[in-house]
DNA sequence: ACCAGTGTATCC
DNA sequence: GATACACTGGTA
C-alpha cells in the first residue's frame, strides 16, 4: 500500500470512509474530485476522493479502493470546497451532499470496465476487478494509465421482470406467508415487473425474492411484451410545445446610458479577486438581460467561465435563446431540473471537461455544473422563492452562489425589478452595492393600474347579528362589478385576459368588515387562520389560538369574511359575465400535476385558443402574452394577509411584475387589483410600483416585529405517524429542549410554539413545528443539534430543519 | 434441530 | 442501502 485516502460515500451510510492505495495504482495520480468505487462491507460502492489522508485511524481494518472511474477529477478544490459548506450548513456528511447534486449516472456503482485481451475487448466488472490477482490488477492498471482500458455506465437494459417457475400448490411451508404472498401475487397477475413488485410489497421482499429464486420458483428475466400493468414506457413526456417568447427582447441597439453606467461600474469587477457582489435594481423592461449579455460577453474575453441562473425552466429556456443569439460562438449549456437524467449527466461532464470558458444557463441546480472557476454569476429575479430548494438537500442558491464566488473570484450579480427585502436591505447598508436602472429601455409603456374597491360587492352580513355571531354571507362573488365589465369590453373587444388567484386548500384567514383588517396574532402581528373542526384561531408561528366565532379583538365587531371564498364558483360568475362560449382556460397546482403540462395550457392560451386564463402566481413568471391587456389581481387581500411574515413582500413583487407584462406591444395594458379595503397605503404603493417605498414601510415593520432581516429565522419541523403514541410526546420534548437550550443560550434566542403546521396532516403523519428566532445562524444550528438527539434513533417521529423557511407549509 | 421472518448494527 | 448476524416463535 501506497498511501491513503478519504472517501466520500455518494449512498447510505454517506460517511467519509478512509482506503488504501493497491500497490497496482502507485504510479497513478488519484487527487481529491475522482470518483473512485470502494468496497465497503461485502458490497462495492462509488464515492468521491475528498483528501489524501497522511494517517489512517485506528482500530479499523483499512481496505483498499477497488478502481477510479476518470482517469482526470470531476471536480476541482474549489467546488469540493463548496460540498463542505453546504455540508456544515446542513450538519450532514458531504457525501449526502454529492449524492444529492451529482447526476444519478454519476452516483451509480453499476459500471462496466472493457479492456482489451489477445486483440478482443474483454468486459471486467468491478467485482472481478476487487478479486483480481496483484499480476492481473497491475497488467490492467498499465491500460487504465494508457486510456485502452474504458469505463462506462452498465446502461439501464430493459427492466427486469418476476416470473413463476411452478403451479400451485407452493412447496413451500404453510407459515412462509410472505412467499406465499410473493406466489400468489405472480399467479394473479404473470410476469411483472420488479419494479411493480416492490412497489405493490414494499422494499422488505428483496431476500424473500431472492430465496424463492434460488429454489427454483420464480426466475428472473428480461421483460418480454408488455407488462400486465399496462405501464409501458411512453410516459415520457411529449416535447413541450415553445413556450410564448421572452419578454425582453434583447438587441444589438446601443447601450442606454443607464446601461453603459451599470457597465462601468460592474465590468471592473468581472473576475474579481475575492469575489464581490451586486444587486442591479432595474424596473421592468429596463433591459437587465442585455446587461447580462455584456458582462457575460466580457468574462468570456477575459478567458473565465459564466453561470446564468433564471429562476424557472421556461425563463432558463428564453435565457438561453438569447444567449444563443448574442454570443454566437460561446459554448452553451443549458440544465434545469427537466432534463432527462442522461442529459444532466452529459450537461455535467461537459462543464467538468470544458477546457475553454463556457456559459452554463439553468434554473437553480445549474449553480452545481462544475465549471472551474467562474468569472460571473447572474441570478435574475434573485428574489424569486425558487431559488431557495425546500426538499431534500435545502440550500439557498443565493447563499451558494455567494459562497462560489468569493472562493472562485467572481462577480455574483443578483438581479431584479422587486428585490428581495434583505437583498435590498443589505444594499442600503452597503454591504452589497446598488446598480440602478429606473427607465425602460424601449419605447413601451407601463400599464394603468387601477385599485378596484371590492367592499360594495358582497351584501355586508346583517348587521343585526349579534355579538358572538358573525356568520359568513352566504355568497360573495370574486369579481367587483367594475372588473366583471372589464372583462367582457377586453373580451368583446378580441383581446385577452388574465385572473389571477392565489393557492387554495388552506385554512381561511378572516377579515373583519367593521375595522378592515385581518383577525391576527397579537404576538406575531401574522394572520390568524381558522380551524373549522376545533372553532379556534390559531397562529402558525407561535401556536397561540383563539376562541371563534368571537368578537374581533379590534373593534369588537361581528363580521367576518373568509378571505379567497367564493372561488369555486368562479366559473358559474363568469359565465353570466362572458358571452356564451367564450372558452377559459384554468392553470392551478391540479392541472400542472404532468411535467410539460402548464407550458401546454400557457401555449395554448398564447395562440388565443382560450379568451381568459385564470391561474395562480406561476403565471407571472416571464410568460409574455402580448394580447392580454387585461390583468385582473382577485383575491389580492389574500396574498397581501397570507399567514408568512413575506406575504406583503410576496404580493408587492408578484403584482408589480404581473403589470410588467400586462400588454407590452402596441395595446396599453391595464391591471386591476381588487381590495376591500383601497385605504390600504400598500396598494397605492403597489400602483406606483414603488418599491423604495414600499421597502421603508415593510423594513419598519418588519424591525418591529423582529423578522427577517433584523432577525434570523428557522424552523424545526416535526411529525409522526397520526396514531405513534411517541408522537406527542417527543413533541412536547422537542418544544421543552428547544426552549431550555433558547434560554440557555440566552442573547436574544427565542423559541416559538410547537404550532400544528398549515398542512397538518399529509401522508398519515402528523406535522408540526417550532420556529426559532435568534440574532445569528450558529446560535441556531446549536439548538437543532440539541434537539435532535431528544429523538431516539430508529423511532418514526421525523425532525428537520429549515432555515429562513419560504413556505411554512 | 431447524427454519422463516423480523429487527438492528455495521460498514473504512 | 446492503448485508450479516442475532433473536423470536413456530414446525418437525
Ligand atoms: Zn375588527
Ligand atoms: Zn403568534
Amino acid at each position: 500500500m501506497v498511501g491513503f485516502v478519504s472517501v466520500a460515500l455518494f449512498c447510505a451510510p454517506f460517511a467519509t470512509l478512509t482506503y488504501a492505495v493497491p500497490g497496482h495504482l502507485a504510479g497513478h495520480a488519484l487527487p481529491p474530485g475522482l470518483r473512485v468505487l470502494v468496497p465497503l462491507g461485502r458490497s462495492i460502492r462509488v464515492g468521491m476522493i475528498l483528501a489524501d489522508e497522511p494517517a489512517p485511524p485506528q482500530g479499523v481494518e483499512i481496505k483498499p479502493l477497488v478502481w477510479p472511474l476518470e482517469r482526470a477529477p470531476l471536480l476541482d478544490a474549489a467546488y469540493l470546497d463548496m460540498i463542505d459548506n453546504l455540508a456544515a450548513r446542513q450538519m450532514c456528511h458531504p457525501g449526502r451532499v454529492l449524492g444529492q447534486i451529482l447526476p444519478t449516472g454519476l452516483r451509480q456503482s453499476k459500471v462496466v470496465f472493457t479492456a482489451p485481451e489477445k486483440a478482443r475487448l474483454r468486459r471486467q466488472t468491478p467485482r472481478a476487478l476487487l478479486e483480481a490477482t496483484p499480476q492481473e490488477a497491475t497488467e490492467l492498471a498499465a491500460q487504465w494509465a494508457a486510456g485502452v482500458m474504458q469505463v462506462s455506465g452498465a446502461g439501464r437494459g430493459p427492466e427486469r421482470a418476476l416470473r413463476l417457475l411452478v403451479d400451485p400448490p407452493w412447496p413451500v411451508r404453510p407459515g412462509a406467508t410472505a412467499r406465499i404472498a410473493l406466489l400468489d401475487y405472480l399467479y394473479e397477475r404473470g410476469q411483472t415487473p420488479l419494479s411493480v413488485v416492490t412497489g405493490y410489497f414494499g422494499r422488505d421482499m428483496g431476500p424473500v425474492i431472492r430465496a424463492l429464486g434460488q429454489l427454483g420458483l420464480v426466475e428472473m428475466g428480461a421483460c418480454d411484451g408488455t407488462s400486465p400493468d399496462g405501464e409501458d414506457s411512453c410516459l415520457a413526456p411529449a416535447a413541450a410545445p415553445c413556450p410564448p417568447e421572452a419578454p425582453e427582447e434583447v438587441s444589438d441597439a446601443p447601450l442606454t446610458d443607464e446601461q453603459c453606467a451599470a457597465m462601468a461600474h460592474l465590468s471592473p469587477l468581472l473576475c474579481a479577486p475575492g469575489g464581490a457582489v451586486r444587486l442591479v435594481h432595474g424596473v421592468t423592461g429596463s433591459g437587465k438581460t442585455r446587461l447580462y449579455l455584456e458582462l457575460a460577453r466580457q468574462c468570456l474575453d477575459m478567458g473565465r467561465s459564466v453561470v446564468l441562473l433564471a429562476p424557472e425552466v421556461a425563463l432558463a429556456g428564453h435565457l438561453y435563446r438569447a444567449v444563443r443569439e448574442a454570443l454566437p460562438d460561446a459554448t452553451v449549456i443549458l440544465s434545469h431540473g427537466s432534463l432527462s437524467p442522461a442529459a444532466r449527466e452529459a450537461a455535467f461532464r461537459r462543464a467538468a471537461a470544458a477546457r475553454e470558458p463556457v456559459v452554463v444557463v439553468g434554473a437553480r441546480s445549474a449553480l452545481f455544473l462544475p465549471v472551474a472557476a467562474p468569472g460571473l454569476i447572474v441570478l435574475d429575479e434573485e428574489h424569486d422563492a425558487s431559488f431557495k430548494q425546500e426538499e431534500r438537500l435545502g440550500y439557498q442558491a443565493k447563499e451558494v452562489a455567494f459562497f462560489r464566488a468569493r472562493r472562485e473570484g467572481g462577480l455574483l450579480v443578483l438581479g431584479s425589478a422587486t428585490p428581495d427585502v434583505k437583498t435590498y436591505h443589505a444594499a442600503a447598508r452597503g454591504a452589497v452595492p446598488c446598480v440602478v436602472l429606473s427607465r425602460r429601455a424601449g419605447t413601451s409603456q407601463p400599464p394603468e393600474i387601477e385599485i378596484v374597491d371590492m367592499g360594495q360587492t358582497v351584501k355586508a352580513p346583517s348587521r343585526q347579528a349579534g355579538p358572538g355571531g358573525g356568520k359568513p354571507p352566504e355568497r360573495t362573488a370574486v369579481l367587483a362589478q367594475a372588473s366583471a365589465a372589464a372583462l367582457a369590453e377586453t373580451v368583446a373587444r378580441g383581446e385577452q385576459a388574465i385572473i389571477l388567484l392565489n393557492r387554495r386548500g388552506y385554512a381561511p384567514v378572516l377579515y373583519c368588515l367593521d375595522c378592515e383588517t385581518v383577525l391576527s396574532c397579537p404576538d406575531c402581528d401574522l394572520a390568524y387562520t381558522f380551524h373549522k373542526t376545533r372553532q379556534r384561531l390559531v397562529c402558525h408561528y407561535c401556536g397561540r389560538t383563539q376562541d371563534f366565532p368571537a368578537p374581533c379583538a379590534k373593534c369588537g365587531g361581528t363580521h367576518f369574511l373568509p378571505l379567497g371564498a367564493g372561488s369555486e364558483s368562479l366559473a358559474e360568475e363568469l359565465s353570466g359575465v362572458l358571452p356564451p362560449g367564450t372558452a377559459v382556460a384554468r392553470l392551478d397546482r391540479d392541472s400542472a400535476a404532468r411535467p410539460g403540462r402548464t407550458e401546454e395550457i400557457l401555449a395554448e392560451f398564447a395562440s388565443g385558443a382560450s379568451r381568459v386564463l385564470v391561474g395562480t402566481q406561476m403565471l407571472s413568471k416571464g410568460h409574455h402574452f402580448p394580447r392580454v391587456t387585461l390583468v385582473i389581481a382577485a383575491d389580492a387581500d389574500m396574498g397581501r394577509n397570507l399567514p408568512d411574515y413575506r406575504a406583503a413582500e410576496r404580493t408587492f413583487q408578484l403584482l408589480v411584475q404581473v403589470a410588467g407584462r400586462a400588454g407590452r406591444g402596441d395595446i396599453p395594458g391595464k391591471v386591476l387589483i381588487q381590495t376591500r379595503n383601497p385605504g390600504d397605503p400598500f396598494w397605492e404603493l403597489v400602483r406606483g410600483a414603488d418599491y423604495q417605498g414600499f421597502f421603508s414601510q415593510e423594513l419598519a415593520r418588519r424591525e418591529k416585529w423582529g423578522y427577517p432581516p433584523f432577525s434570523k429565522l428557522a424552523l424545526v419541523r416535526i411529525s409522526f405517524p397520526k396514531d405513534d403514541p411517541a408522537g406527542f410526546t417527543a413533541l412536547s420534548d422537542v418544544g421543552r429542549v428547544l426552549r431550555e437550550a433558547a434560554t440557555a443560550a440566552g442573547g436574544g434566542v427565542r423559541v416559538l410554539g410547537p404550532a400544528p403546521a398549515s398542512l397538518p396532516l399529509i401522508g398519515g403523519r402528523k406535522r408540526y413545528h417550532c420556529m426559532i428566532k435568534s440574532p445569528d445562524w450558529p446560535a441556531i444550528r446549536v439548538l437543532f443539534a440539541k434537539v435532535r438527539a431528544v429523538v431516539p434513533r430508529g423511532s418514526e417521529v421525523r425532525i428537520s430543519l429549515d432555515l429562513d423557511p419560504v413556505d411554512m407549509l
